[in-house]
DNA sequence: CAATTGTATATTGGATCCAATCTGAGTTAA
DNA sequence: TTAACTCAGATTGGATCCAATATACAATTG
């Protein structure tokens, strides 16, 4: 009998698991900034030794999720007001810059994805979710730009101010405004109007960040 | 007797050393791409267990500067044509706009220490020393725009390509070129023009990319 | 009582050991 | 001949153990 060769390879590395579950608890705001994260206390969480532990830390790190101490420790990075600020205006250049690449080479399917996850969007009421359906609009039209190294930075910057952001939306009408900014760049970008998309989503991303930096001052004082 | 605290802490760890001195050999191109890096060899050379080096390894591989695969190890990462095209083009966008946020605030110290880095970039005869000179001349400018998120950014794409960018400057006239740029770059500074600097800076690192991408050309086929 | 010193415990950094997987040379069978 | 198989060595992934440092708190001294 002659079998096809399967591939039963295990891809993931415990370290892969760790690092992705901790990503994601930070970004979604689980883990509260300054929190200390015992190498101990998460490998018994995920069953393990504090090996892939500490190289999941690392790699975070480098990501600047958390920041680690010598012999202290590693904590959820907290950023500053202006750390902030200087995100949301990379952002801004960067992602419109991309929507300008981006709208020339928009396919009508991928026009058709951005109308359904702008759809999903505007219905999605649990405020967990808005985080995925505003990465899911925007990022999908960044596919069509072509520009896998752009992506990625653009992925690591949102990252960093997810949880943030995330606030934002709850807190304020920042989703019905996220909303209505949406349909503004869907229609710039079936119009084929590069130019108005990335004026569009500069405003939209510097938008957001104006109205998180008036909740963090009220805050934080 | 009362003595000042001093802090004798040692703040570097080993992973920090390994992964300073490997990410430096693959920057300036003493690994070549898709050299195999193991464990053991290098905890040899430092000294120490495999632990700090695989921690060092993770980073690198966060960074881009390496590729791991599970069970059969970490090679010098290997760009793509179209991948340093990306790259070139990246950082012309994020440069030329880091300049144009610099040059308002430009302080006269730090003219003077863009002028004497142009100078000692000028007077640089050794290919080694060329990319360092290189990034003194840009990045002194950049501290002009105080915008450490960006910096940092622009960092970690140099940090990809520039074994790439120093065998341009060694192997065609790259760096008489870079040199004229530079000044023409300075002088705009100088007059407090931010559009033309930024048009300069996005020119020249255009430029250096179109030259390199010809050589690579040539060289792979 | 305040400031300092000693000490026990928690936590991190690193070394060593074992298991899982890959690689390549030699062997066998169609 | 050539493709598949076997097995030993090399290499990586992970667990466990030890050393170095930090932290909290009791003890001590002025």
């Amino acid at each position: 009998m002659k079998l096809d060769r399967i591939d039963i390879r295990q891809t993931a590395s415990a370290t892969d698991l760790v690092f992705e579950a901790l990503r994601k608890a930070i970004i979604e705001g689980e883990l509260a900034e300054g929190e200390h994260l015992r190498q101990d206390h998460i490998a018994q969480m995920f069953n393990t030794s504090r090996i892939p532990v500490r190289e999941a830390l690392q790699r975070l790190e480098q990501d600047g999720l958390v920041t680690t101490q010598r012999f202290k420790g590693t904590v959820v990075a907290a950023l500053s007001v202006s750390e902030i600020e200087e995100i949301f205006e990379f952002r801004a250049l960067l992602e419109s810059e991309m929507i300008r690449l981006a709208v020339p080479s928009l396919t009508r399917e991928q026009l058709e994805a951005a109308r359904a996850n702008l759809q999903a969007f505007a219905e999605t009421t649990d405020p967990g979710s808005w985080g995925e359906a505003n990465r899911n609009f925007h990022y999908g039209l960044y596919e069509a730009a072509d520009r896998p190294y752009h992506l990625q930075i653009i992925r690591s910057s949102l990252d960093r101010v997810d949880r943030y952001l995330r606030a934002q939306l709850t807190l304020t009408d920042g989703a019905q405004r996220a909303n209505r900014e949406h349909m503004a760049i869907f229609e710039a970008c079936r119009k084929g109007d590069a130019a108005e998309a990335a004026d569009l989503t500069r405003a939209h991303i510097l938008d957001a960040g104006r109205s998180l930096l008036s909740i963090l001052e009220k805050r934080r004082g």
